[in-house]
DNA sequence: ATATCTCACATACGCTTTGTATGTCAAGCA
DNA sequence: TGCTTGACATACAAAGCGTATGTGAGATAT
């Protein structure tokens, strides 16, 4: 069945959060007009209102997007492997993702303000959920020791947030970068000391 | 001399920032109006832009007020001692102090998004420095391993922030607070194991 | 002491933005 | 082919922010 409808209102949908996932970024949520992000697309407002509900609505799809994109990206990299090494190599990845500009700013900077506590259920299948499993199974093989592996991986999601945002903020980004990094290692490491 | 002018300004003022401060925590930075705070104070909005310049002006009064009575509050319990059940100390008290829904809601929900980077400038000093201080003395005193004490500072900084909203966001708060100090402490102990 | 000046704040105005309520026309269905 | 639905467009109303300008009490100078 062709089904014009739903695969024009598709269209649109994904030309609405394509343009505003640019503006939210370039600009940022307050400074961003729907109006003229209408506009720029070919619709009015009352499209905006229809598939989104509203501003935050549109923000909140384009977070998703984001969200999505990124638990895909640290998929890829973490694999199956169980083992220390494997754990570093992916919140390094994961430090470097947060690193970029678009998800700093959409992600990071205005979405705790915009969406709140719901941002906290948007984005745990994506990126905390992957970090309390691999933290989980490292438990389980005594590799690190007997912590509650939802607490860790907030702690351990909030340290590689706020450090990618420290390095964005350096004016040196690649030695703030090893830096952070190299902290970021040593602390994951030393968790893994003494329990053989 | 008596300067009543300067008085009534500093009255003037303190009672904006004491009215913003409560509308700010309890309805969130976009949905205060400027126009009903400062008729609740009994002023217009003339008052408000010859003292802070416009809405995220007064904010950022706000964010300065309460960074400062944060940094007080850990400055009391700090003392001078270098050892690393001081630091542990000093960490769950910021842990606690962060849980405070005020402090959250405004602080860390958002002033990021309101402030930007100069919130990183502002809340340097309350909380940031003196943290990054006690690590470089624990690494002075071969506690911690050798890092560079930014990095590690904003770390710990970052996965405490986020450990508390974690825990505001929980069902079961007393036993989520009790999971990440638990998580925190064992993250720094390890940090000083092989250091002797 | 008085004239002048300054500044803390009030008033008035215009622009922008958001949300909603209603209209409309094509696509799907009977 | 007539009716219904849904994806938008249009029109309207309200609120908020920022700025430009007015004003009167307090400070200053002579």
């Amino acid at each position: 069945m062709a089904n014009l409808r739903a695969q024009r209102k598709a269209e649109t949908s994904a030309r609405l959060v394509s343009a505003a996932r640019q503006c939210f970024f370039e600009v940022g949520y307050a400074e961003t007009s729907m109006d003229k992000l209408c506009a720029s697309v070919g619709v009015t407002r009352g499209a905006l209102y229809h598939n989104f509900g509203g501003k935050s609505g549109l923000f909140e799809a384009v977070v998703r997007q984001i969200d999505h994109e990124m638990g895909e990206r640290l998929l890829a990299i973490s694999g199956d492997e169980v083992s220390l090494d494997a754990f570093i190599r992916v919140c390094r990845a994961y430090l470097t993702f947060a690193l970029e500009p678009e998800i700093q700013r959409i992600v990071f900077q205005d979405a705790p303000s915009v969406l709140g506590q719901r941002l906290r259920e948007i984005d745990a299948q994506s990126s905390l959920d992957p970090l309390t499993e691999a933290i989980a199974d490292l438990i389980d093989s005594q590799v690190f020791p007997n912590v509650e592996p939802n607490a860790l991986a907030v702690l351990l999601n909030g340290a590689m947030i706020d450090g990618a945002l420290w390095i964005a903020a350096q004016p040196n980004k690649d030695a703030s970068l090893a830096a952070a990094a190299n902290a970021l290692e040593t602390l994951i490491r030393q968790l893994a000391v003494g329990h053989q």
